[in-house]
DNA sequence: AAAAGGCCCTGGTCGC
DNA sequence: TGCGACCAGGGCCTTT
């Protein structure tokens, strides 16, 4: 699934080719993604010019306010979302739900499973209902130990569910909740309030190196990822824990050890992670 | 307020 | 080879 570094990858992909661009219409295939697609997005959005494009969590925002009041196009990949641009005359395929049209090209979303969504939002986009409680950007400054610690006291859940809470921390999903644990050695299963302010530290540390570190791969988290450009290539990431269950630890060579929390597949080391 | 579980959906995998 | 069962997963929403 896109986690954060593979939406910041799409963002940074698709933003040269948006900003500057005249909006001439839209074309929906299927409404009913995670949310229906307003039906009246056309009329809103024909003529507007794209002034930037913007994430927060895994949400992309694209600003159409460019040459008219503010409106905003909220994009978010669910876990099989993907964003490419193409040529306006390629034929929208299966599992090919949206374009926004740009002239002689277009922005197109494919998302098989249908988790994504695509609103509309004029105003004030900091206050959008799903935007206004999400918590701290993990890459940058705001996201610290001390932060970590404060958000964990009183909090009996495992850390690792608490790390996958976007009104904590946003864009940490469970590839990476648990890969940031294993790099900190922290055991997943922690209620968050046992944690001292310098453990919040090494994992707070471990989680943005862990991000970084996929930032720099190029996003690999799905195996259908699909890089704005139409190029296929995904890499396949190494995993530390993640997906390994009974196969030894890279670290002691203990089997890693899988379990559910909060109907989500958990990989730990039980001998490096306390 | 916090925690736990449900739900949306399709493709891939597995056993028969 | 075909088919049904099951699982994966983000994250909002409802219930406890």
């Amino acid at each position: 699934m896109p986690e954060l570094p593979e939406v910041e990858i799409t963002r940074r992909g698709i933003e040269p080719h948006l900003v500057g661009s005249i909006i001439t219409g839209v074309r929906v295939s299927e409404r009913r993604l995670r949310w229906l697609i307003p039906r009246d997005l056309a009329a809103r959005i024909t003529g507007r010019r794209i002034a930037q494009v913007a994430r927060r969590g895994k949400y992309l925002l694209i600003d159409c306010g460019a040459n008219a009041s503010a409106g905003w196009l909220i994009v978010h990949l669910g876990m099989s979302g993907s964003l490419r641009i193409l040529e306006r005359t390629t034929e929208p395929q299966r599992h090919d739900h949206f374009d926004l049209l740009l002239g002689e090209r277009l922005l197109r979303l494919r998302d098989p499973r249908r988790f994504g969504a695509v609103l509309w939002e004029t105003g004030d986009i900091a206050r959008h209902r799903l935007l206004a409680d999400l918590g701290a950007e993990p890459l940058e400054d705001e996201f610290t130990g001390k932060l970590l610690h404060l958000a964990t006291r009183l909090r009996k859940t495992p850390i690792k569910l608490l790390l996958m809470n976007s009104s904590i921390v946003v864009g940490v999903g469970n590839i990476y909740a648990n890969e940031s644990l294993f790099h900190a050695r922290i055991d997943p299963r922690t209620p968050a309030a046992r944690l001292s302010l310098a453990r919040c530290e090494t994992l707070v540390a471990a989680v943005k190196l862990t991000l970084v570190r996929a930032l720099k791969a190029g996003g690999s988290s799905l195996r259908n990822f699909v890089h704005s450009d139409g190029s296929s290539g995904y890499f396949q990431q190494q995993y530390a824990v993640y997906g390994r269950a009974g196969q030894p630890c890279r670290i002691c060579a203990t089997p890693v050890r899988s379990l559910r929390q909060g109907q989500r597949s958990t990989f730990f080391c039980a001998k490096c992670q306390r």
